[in-house]
DNA sequence: GCAAAACCATAAATATTCTATGGTTTTTAC
DNA sequence: GTAAAAACCATAGAATATTTATGGTTTTGC
């Protein structure tokens, strides 16, 4: 019977140990499966990294969030995928999230591409499993929430350059429209413009940038 | 113990009353299926129509491709869905259809931006009784197939823009370079142009253009 | 009410894209 | 193999679109 080797990377230990229990525990039809944990982005690197030159992991489990020993560049999950991606590219990666935000979801889609997205409230024993077996056979596998902002990034028709994406996340933090000349390499008047191009796009025209911020929302910009 | 009304729109009958055997002799936990079918667009048309002033259908099965009784402007399953988003907007539309291309997925997913998409070599009885249910307590309900389509679609990072899309569009259908003057309003020293931008866009420089068909069909454009 | 920020409009500057033109290379048909 | 067609490439000038600079008006937050 073969085996599945799967990482899992998260900071909550707890989190990792459940995965393990569950899926180590779990009967499929054709392997079994085989976990290793990690707690952090180094020691996630360093795992994928032995594995690659040896048995690469099958399957990487990526929280995106990971907590900062150091405090030096914040490293994420989604560091971790990109750096897999390269190094052990026969592995499939999921991603194990609490994020469900569209803007969050469509930069994993796009910067990693991961074999399947898990919205951590929608985790349970039947839908983990239900991931491995999708995930080896058939790629890929989104739970529900992952699905609904997929969805709607797909309905957009409209496609927004790096500039407009920028002005909408700054928007979406508060950052004031006058701060953003900071951000982005644009001059006052042309950030001005730009985000009356946005709501004239959106069909918020003559309304305040809550409007704007709402409506970008609601068709999974940010 | 509720109804749910749906509506099947299939020209080849045995594939409507495939759907009706299976969905009405079903067993859900809330509800029970009653099912109505059509044969062509202006039959499920009306249908829709009727029901909406009524009780709309819950779910409308679209075929996209049916066979046209007049030769008239020829309609199609996607031109039903639009017709339902504004006439019967409660209800939900799922595609049943033999594409599983990333062009008519991704158009679909424009046009109507449906809470289903089933590609109908992967149907049988366990995907449709999941699909009724999904979608109507938590959509989309997307097949396989049509998964690896737009997950493709997620991954792009190019955006192409209306003239893009066409010229690829008619290489794809074997249409000679100097001929997209006639479909294209750009020069042709612009549509050359704009073929020497995808190709360098897509990495396959100084190759000729069955190299960029292919790579755009990979990258999931057509 | 007053200061800050947001908003708006216009002209000039800049950048981008398109066309027209003319040439070279590759493909196709016989 | 060759001749014609199509594809490919490059450049200058024309046409568009975008950005900036500037100065003003309106809205917002305290």
């Amino acid at each position: 019977m073969d085996i599945i080797r799967i990482l899992a990377v998260d900071d909550h230990e707890m989190t990792t140990m459940g995965y393990k229990f569950i899926l180590e525990d779990s009967e499929f039809e054709d392997f079994k499966v085989q976990m290793d944990t990690a707690k952090s982005y180094d020691a996630a690197v360093q795992k994928i990294e032995e594995a690659a030159n040896d048995i690469p992991f099958d399957i990487l489990l990526l929280d995106i969030q990971l907590s900062n020993p150091t405090d030096g560049p914040s490293k994420t999950g989604e560091d971790i995928g990109i750096f897999a991606r390269t190094t052990s590219p026969e592995s499939k990666i999921v991603y194990m999230s609490s994020f469900s935000d569209n803007y969050r979801i469509n930069s994993i889609m796009q910067s990693v591409d991961p074999e399947g997205y898990m919205v951590k409230s929608e985790i349970d024993q039947r839908s983990l499993q239900a991931m491995v077996t999708t995930v080896i056979t058939a790629p890929p596998y989104y739970t529900q929430k992952a699905l609904v902002a997929i969805r709607k990034k797909m309905a957009q028709d409209i496609s927004l350059d790096e500039n407009d994406k920028k002005i909408l996340y700054h928007l979406s933090i508060g950052t004031k429209t006058k701060d953003m000349v900071n951000f982005i390499s644009l001059s006052l008047p042309g950030i001005e413009n730009r985000k009356r191009q946005l709501k004239s796009l959106f069909g918020v025209e003559k309304q305040n940038d809550q409007a704007l911020i709402t409506e970008s929302r609601n068709r999974g910009f940010i």
